[in-house]
DNA sequence: CAACATACGGAACGCACGCCCCGGTTGGCA
DNA sequence: TGCCAACCGGGGCGTGCGTTCCGTATGTTG
């Protein structure tokens, strides 16, 4: 690989971590590109498609996340460590929402990791029985985006976790 | 008006009930004009613009909910049934889960009640008290949205509705 | 029935985006 | 240093959408 390929390749993995970070997978690629001083066409040599340059860029914090997640003694303190820190990171970041979205193997990855954290805790009797994979990852996805508009991240995360784990009162 | 107008007008708002429904908001104008039997110029003369067509559409059924917001008095119980009305509304056509977000009088009205829902039942002790209506109205927007994403809607709200009132186990 | 305003349809515009192509340039090896 | 392959930039293509324009058709009125 030319010198000024791999140094356009860094430029271009830089900006896209901001921009990923500030304004989520939405980001027109033709804005990162610019950012990154590049021409789009750049952007295509070293990365197929959008998604493969988000996945390259969240693919170390989403596998570094992944790996966090052992097993203790207390399987439902797991989770909500877990849903803890996505939430952590979504906060701060605005492409954590989407990670759990964009399609990848990344997101599969993700998606099965709660569903393993879920079935503990779940075992555990720490969270309610009926919730599925499913329903854990569409709550997370709402909740997650809804961080970005306005609401107060730590009570909305309060309400999912205490929501999972009791049921209504009578 | 002239008669045919007059019938082109029901069929355009025929068309875009059952669309915006199905679809949500996100359903092409075309589609609907389509639909209708009509042109999308035929539209834009009865509407000038979609956000228009789809307040026209959802108004009837979420003045109704609006005013069926009566207080009583648990007024706990009062924002509980209305959040599951909208819950249900939603899981049946895909359009609530816009009305609350697509930009309109309608959707400040509904913010509002949501509001003074919340207002009344934090003061009756029956949710905590650090929600703010922002937070709330986030927290629906999401639930709705993954309502359509294959996760079990009771669920989702059951979830919801016992993490408003409660604070997290110890 | 004539004549005119009103309304129609759908082609076309403007915009934004993901993605591709090509003429020119540049880095590295002989 | 000279040559070639690798690479660059950015203009351009295809798509999909909301919206507008205008020649044509049609309902209404005197």
């Amino acid at each position: 690989m030319r010198a000024d390929a791999a140094r356009n390749r860094e430029k271009v993995l830089v900006a896209a971590r901001e921009l990923f970070a500030e304004q989520g997978f939405d980001v027109p690629l033709d804005e990162i590109a610019a950012k990154a001083g590049v021409g789009p066409g750049t952007v295509y040599r070293h990365f197929p498609t959008k998604q493969a340059l988000f996945q390259a860029v969240t693919e170390a914090r989403v596998s570094a996340m992944i790996a966090s997640a052992e097993p203790s003694a207390d399987a439902g303190a797991d989770l909500f460590a877990f849903l803890g820190k996505m939430a952590d990171e979504a906060t701060a970041k605005r492409d954590m929402s989407d990670a759990i979205a964009v399609p990848s193997e990344l997101r599969d990855s993700l998606h099965a990791t709660l569903g393993g954290l879920l079935g503990r805790a779940q075992e555990a009797g720490a969270v309610r029985a009926d919730i599925t994979t499913k329903d854990l990852v569409a709550l997370m996805k709402g909740m997650l985006q809804s961080m970005h508009e306005g609401a107060n991240p730590a009570v909305l995360l309060e309400i999912v976790l205490s929501g999972l784990q009791s049921s209504r009162k009578p």
